[in-house]
DNA sequence: TCAATGTATTTTGTATACAATAGTTATCTT
DNA sequence: AAGATAACTATTGTATACAAAATACATTGA
């Protein structure tokens, strides 16, 4: 942990949240490695706070499966074998499926609008190797079609399963080579959203999920060697 | 919050733990309603300890979602409306029928013979008309299709989703003319593994959660009113 | 040299103290 | 009597203090 991990103190938030959203931030931008040790007395010092809001923070961190902890001995930031990265994506594949036929049918022409515009953003991004930005413009597109499902709850655990695979996804879209793939991908889901054609959406999104499964995996097996 | 909370110190582990296990029986018996407010010192008082534990454990329960907390106001248990609980469903549809697919090619014999005891447990249970044990033996049959996936991410999504819904499926199961349907929807789901037909277990495992979830449904709109 | 034991240190677990905010009641003014 | 305001209370938010456990390290004895 060399970072110089510090708050936002701008926002009236209770500082639990404020310390959630900082270790949230340093984990999936990988400041905080997996398996790095969540120490309390540290991040105290580090983040200017006292324990309390650390500890709350840490409880909810692993419920957003960010880290695990062991009691008495700590809590760490969460490793990902290979296993549980498939695991991970076997239930992504089938929720991104459901948003994917939900949104189908619920889309309105101005999300529509709104997916074909991100889409052209992400092709403009990939142009210019902006890695955060491409990142950005990918998780924007898949919002969009989350938001259409109108059910918060899937929403939020389709955003927390994209979480955590934040970290290995980043070097997925690292490289240049996944972009036309990645561009057409999108096209078809939007072009099976426009037509309100559910089994070429299904299949897209699930040919879409697949890939970058492929992909992460890889990565995966690269750092656990 | 009339009932008595008692905390099982038997376990050697940290308290949080054990408020977090006590609240979460306390909410899913509906000793603790909906809407009910979570005081920390109340409750420490109660349980005997201090309000640290309290504060993470209502941490873990937000998790869970089975409380809501709003900043400098506090928690409550969560309440849950009609299509809250549709939400739900919608997703325990798909992971379900996800699980009875992955359970269908990986389901072992003895998995499998466990699983055609418990649907007979079951069917004795409905006999004795003892909710609680029909419910545990329910709970039981669905927790070896979990698990017969290899996946723990998904069997505890679905165990936390089944939890969301426990409250109100309690009132399904005190009616009998239920019985029939659910015993021969599970015959159907352990029939449809035996044969590995993947196409017969995922539609009666659907069928079985559209059921619950007509049923569920209309036992909260009764609570709305 | 190695294992075992004891001791110091670090770290988590829990309780309590204090601060800040929200909610409630009583009082005052018109 | 109605509304505003002020004082009070209840409750959450945060920091700190103390206890217990885990860990690291050194010392001892074979």
């Amino acid at each position: 942990m060399t970072e110089d991990l510090t708050l936002n103190m701008n926002a009236y938030l209770p500082l639990r949240d404020v310390v959630f959203n900082t270790l949230r931030e340093a984990i999936l931008k990988g400041e905080l490695k997996p398996g790095e040790r969540l120490m309390e007395l540290q991040l105290a010092a580090k983040l200017g706070v006292s324990r309390t809001p650390i500890r709350e923070a840490i409880r909810m961190l692993e419920q957003e499966g960010l880290a695990v902890t062991i009691p008495r001995k700590g809590a760490e930031v969460a490793r990902m074998t290979e296993k549980d990265m498939e695991d991970v994506l076997q239930i992504r594949d089938a929720l991104d499926e459901l948003a994917a036929s939900i949104a189908c049918e619920q889309i309105t022409k101005e999300e529509l609008e709104e997916l074909r515009h991100t889409m052209h953003e992400f092709e403009e991004s990939t142009k210019t190797g902006d890695v955060k930005r491409i990142a950005e413009e990918d998780v924007k597109f898949h919002d969009i079609i989350y938001r259409a499902t109108r059910n918060p709850k899937l929403e939020n655990m389709l955003s927390n399963l994209r979480e955590q695979m934040y970290r290995y996804r980043v070097e997925y879209i690292k490289d240049e080579k996944n972009y036309p793939v990645l561009i057409k991908e999108h096209s078809q889901i939007v072009e099976g959203l426009a037509a309100k054609d559910m089994e070429m959406v299904t299949a897209a999104m699930h040919k879409h999920v697949r890939n970058q499964a492929t992909a992460v995996k890889e990565m995966i097996r690269e750092q656990e060697k």
